[in-house]
DNA sequence: AACTTTTCTTATCTTAAGTTAACGTTTTGA
DNA sequence: TCAAAACGTTAACTTAAGATAAGAAAAGTT
């Protein structure tokens, strides 16, 4: 936990732009209520069993959400830089996660933890800006997870790839490829027959 | 578009009392926002392509919401009483639908406009507990994809039809066989080998 | 009550995904 | 730098789901 330099607020304070805009005197309490953490190759941010009481701005890195199933680890989501990162479910409910997730690269992450979150929606400084950015977030998942369910229930596993292959850039430029196929819901080696058959039909 | 009664007003106020408690005042003006639709059978409360500009609160009754792939429907989800409504990613974006719901008996709903929405959130009386009621809502829901997403990464189809035998009564008692085969992401026809085979283990 | 439509099951056939294992390649880290 | 681990592809086999069609049962309509 170290003392953040100013280029790293910078980059948080852009990063929340899109869904608030503090002035100086808030952006000194709310800086207050935030650490950075650096976090190794492997190492958790969060941890299926125990409750998640923070959430996070990914500032350099990225991360992987996977669940234990059957002692085979399966990968579900991604975070990037600029991008929010936590066991979602578990941050709201105060319940154990089911999920973990995991540094997979030298991660830099600003945390906020539950209590933090908490004392800012009740600081009255702060409160309606928080409650603004708790919702737009919130949506902006909601509107993530709706087009993701959608993939799910009205397209194959080829559609679902070949969509990723516009959308995904990122996602297929820095994840392994058995990472991807668990996004996408299929196995590995599922993936790699469809890469085939893709490669072969447009060619 | 009729008057509500008080009957439906004290539902709207219980079924709002998980995310947001308004005093008389505020409810009064709230209750300024929102009117009563009353759905036929099949009447459409989202379309794709259009916007959809509104969202609503079920009094009575039951929505579908299903994309159309094909020239063939598939079911996405349902909504019941006391839950909410809305093509959510149109709603909060602005753009149009990709889905449609419908109504699948004559439906009541409380709907809100999106004008009337951005107006209480306008509104210094109201604007903060909107937000907030927002903000939990959305997580409501955030929770609720979370959960779904992570069924279709680490569950076979079978093993989701038998946690929805355990959690989805409402579904499964008041929802056609095929419209379910959709929301578990395969086809009624397999769904209803995933039920033999079940009894047949199970006996 | 008679008729139509919808719903569910069943069967057949086709297609694709899961499983396991082998192999070569690349990456990792000690 | 060298051995171990991780990764991607391929193959053979198994299993389950998709597509289509037919028929029975249930629900809805006139």
């Amino acid at each position: 936990m170290d003392a953040l330099t100013s280029a790293q607020l910078a980059a948080l304070r852009k990063g929340m732009e899109p869904y608030v805009v503090f002035n100086e005197a808030e952006w000194i309490v709310f800086i207050q209520h935030i650490s950075l953490h650096n976090f190794k190759k492997k190492q958790l941010f969060a941890e299926a069993g125990k409750v998640c009481s923070h959430f996070g701005f990914v500032l350099k890195g990225s991360v992987r959400y996977y669940h234990i199933k059957d002692g085979t680890d399966i990968t579900g989501y991604f975070s990037f830089e600029n991008e929010y990162v936590s066991s979602y479910t578990s941050f709201l409910t105060g319940e154990p996660a089911i999920n973990y997730i995991e540094a997979l690269e030298p991660t830099q992450i600003i945390v906020i933890s539950k209590k933090n979150m908490d004392a800012m929606l009740a600081n009255p400084m702060l409160a309606y800006k928080m409650e603004r950015f708790g919702r737009l977030l919130a949506e902006h998942y909601l509107i993530c997870y709706e087009d993701r369910m959608s993939s799910f229930i009205t397209q194959t596993p080829e559609e679902r790839y070949l969509k990723l292959l516009q959308t995904g850039r990122d996602i297929l430029r820095r994840m392994p490829q058995h990472y991807v196929a668990n996004f996408l819901g299929i196995t590995p080696v599922s993936l790699s027959r469809i890469r085939k058959r893709i490669l072969v039909e447009h060619k």
